[in-house]
DNA sequence: GCCGTTTTCGGCCCGACTGTTTTCAGTCG
């Protein structure tokens, strides 16, 4: 599927056409790009099917954007790109991407320092060049560094969401080889950590040679780090690293577990095994020299007197311990998910319409879903007045009757800064769910942003508090907020706090998860999705709450549907 | 560049914040 790979190349020409000041057209790229990366086929699958009308069929893109596509697909390569990119300064569209920087400043640092990408930049700030600048300061030349620095940190860990179906579509093509017998993810894919450092593959095999060769020759390889009889470590063209070891049956189930991790959790586990009188190493579990277990994972923790400990508890945060006493939870899987209720459509800022939306949930044999379109302060997302708000809600009432499934009327109603909500509580009445997120001054100080966001927790209206924290993974920091209040809160005024599957958002972490439960909350799986791909996202926040410890009764998109209700109505 | 129960041409989000200024430009969401 070719939808990434041309979605990047759009916003590229976006970047560019940004930088040289032409007004509208980046944005029209833009949206463009999105949807084609939300889109639900593959974008070589559209064109074969139906050419250039076809493409010019999917929303946002029109006649030029629809050639650039076809261009891309026939021949590989946009000229258009490659000629914004040679009438550009060097390496411009790359300071972009720091936090901060925009196109003018860009073009400034890009011109004026004479600096190719961001090496260069990081240099000219180090040296006290930028403060110098006409439009910046000691300030902006900080601002510049710590993005800089945010940017770097992106470069190094990988989201979860690109890493894992990678990680599986190499274990699944690996295991379609004749001599091979399994093939498996291990490492922090396989813990569901919401970023991650490389791809480890382990594969069972007769013919370690034939793997290599298979393995450092996949079309995604960049190129071949290191190759060896058993093992080999390549570079992804997205510069992700991955690895792929063969190993001997007897040491299969020992490696997994060696190389899943965490490394803390393995130097207990082998802390454990000396004290039972054994030796553990990727190699197997050994009484002296004598080989004791290592074919499953399984194995070793049973004859460790252990329980079997699911890889998202991997963390030595006292998952020994608890499977010592047999005492592990009993996480939730996502079997026990039967409705997202989280999703918006082409009301606000998604792509889909309600009832593609709509149906695609119920092809994933979900129960109910809620639709949750942006309120009206959230302007930029192209949120619903009141009187939108109405028409919205007859919608979901014609869909739900269409389509089948039960479609709870919601919103993702913005907190104001004042913590109290975007609509009035006469409206609020009016709705099956409230959502209530922040969206704007992140910035505010703990103390204030704390009691904002506990007033709304305290509305009677609202049942989860979306994307607690804010965060997103290598763009934003969350907002300073106490939450342990926000918990308390939550927990007293029976709102459930919500794990955002959305692969860059991924808040709350699981720790956050294992604190919210901890001090009385019922959490929310939703994927917050804006286009029928997203809401594949939900094993991602499924991962999230099983490495929170949490168990099924404890989220609230696992309840029958008339629990569910119950406990929305409850103020 | 895209789109049309807004007009096939003329709109397209715009207010808040921040830092650099001395009344505002640039960035963000």
């Amino acid at each position: 599927m070719k939808n990434a790979e041309v979605a990047k190349i759009l916003l590229e020409i976006a970047d560019l056409l940004e930088v040289k000041g032409v007004a509208w057209k980046p944005e029209a790229y833009r949206r463009a790009a999105r949807t084609v990366e939300g889109l639900g086929e593959a974008i070589e699958d559209v064109y074969t099917k139906g050419g250039v009308k076809a493409l010019k069929g999917i929303s946002g893109v029109g006649e030029s954007i629809a050639a650039k596509i076809e261009e891309y697909l026939k021949t590989g390569r946009v000229r258009e790109l490659a000629r914004l990119e040679k009438k550009a300064p060097k390496g411009v569209d790359e300071l972009l991407h720091v936090p901060g920087v925009g196109p003018k400043k860009a073009l400034v640092l890009a011109k004026k320092l004479n600096i190719a990408g961001l090496k260069g930049l990081e240099a000219a700030a180090k040296a006290g060049k930028v403060r110098l600048l006409a439009g910046f300061g000691k300030k902006s030349e900080e601002d510049i560094l710590r993005g800089l620095e945010i940017v770097k940190k992106g470069k190094s860990r990988k989201l979860l969401g690109l890493a894992l179906p990678l990680a599986r579509e190499f274990a699944a093509r690996l295991e379609r080889l004749r001599s091979v017998e399994k093939a498996v993810p291990a490492g922090s894919v396989r813990r569901m950590k919401e970023t991650v450092g490389d791809i480890d593959v382990l594969v069972l095999s007769r013919d370690a040679k034939k793997v290599m060769d298979f393995f450092t020759a996949m079309p995604e390889v960049q190129h071949v780090l290191a190759r060896g009889g058993t093992r080999s470590s390549v570079v992804l063209k997205d510069g992700l690293q991955a690895d792929v070891r063969v190993l001997e049956p007897n040491s299969f189930g020992a490696a997994l577990q060696y190389f899943t991790g965490s490394k803390e959790h393995n130097v207990a586990l082998r802390r454990r095994a000396i004290m039972k009188g054994f030796k553990l190493s990727e190699y197997g579990l050994f009484k002296g020299k004598k080989w004791v277990a290592g074919r499953a994972e399984e194995d070793i923790y049973r004859k460790l007197n252990l329980s079997y400990i699911p890889p998202e508890l991997r963390e030595n945060q006292g998952e020994i311990e608890a499977a010592v006493k047999g005492k592990l939870p009993k996480l939730v899987e996502r079997g026990d998910i039967r409705g997202d209720l989280h999703m918006h459509s082409v009301w606000s800022d998604g792509v889909a319409s309600i009832e593609e939306m709509a149906r695609a949930a119920k092809q994933r044999g979900y129960e109910y879903i809620a639709m949750t379109d942006h309120s009206k302060s959230e302007r930029i997302a192209n949120g619903m007045d009141e009187k939108r708000l109405l028409r919205y809600l007859e919608e979901i009432e014609r869909v739900e009757r269409k389509v089948g499934i039960r479609i709870l009327k919601g919103s993702e109603v913005d907190i104001l800064p004042d913590g109290s909500l975007d609509y009035a509580d006469s409206v609020l009445e009016k709705l099956d769910i409230v959502l209530a997120g922040v969206h704007s001054r992140f910035k505010s100080a703990e103390k204030e942003m704390t009691t904002r966001i506990c007033a709304a927790v305290e509305n009677r209206y609202v049942n989860v508090l979306v994307h607690p924290t804010g965060r997103i993974i290598n763009q934003r920091e969350g907002y300073a907020v106490d939450l342990d209040a926000v918990m308390a809160a939550a927990g007293k005024n029976k709102v459930a706090l919500e794990i955002d599957a959305y692969p860059s958002r991924l808040d709350l972490t699981g720790e956050n998860v294992r604190r919210a439960i901890e001090s009385g909350c019922l959490i929310a799986i939703d994927t917050d999705s804006h286009a029928v791909e997203h809401l594949r996202s939900m094993e991602l926040g499924v991962g999230q709450a099983r490495r929170g410890w949490a168990e099924a009764k404890s989220v609230i998109n696992t309840f029958p549907l008339r629990k569910l209700e119950k406990f929305l109505r409850k103020k």
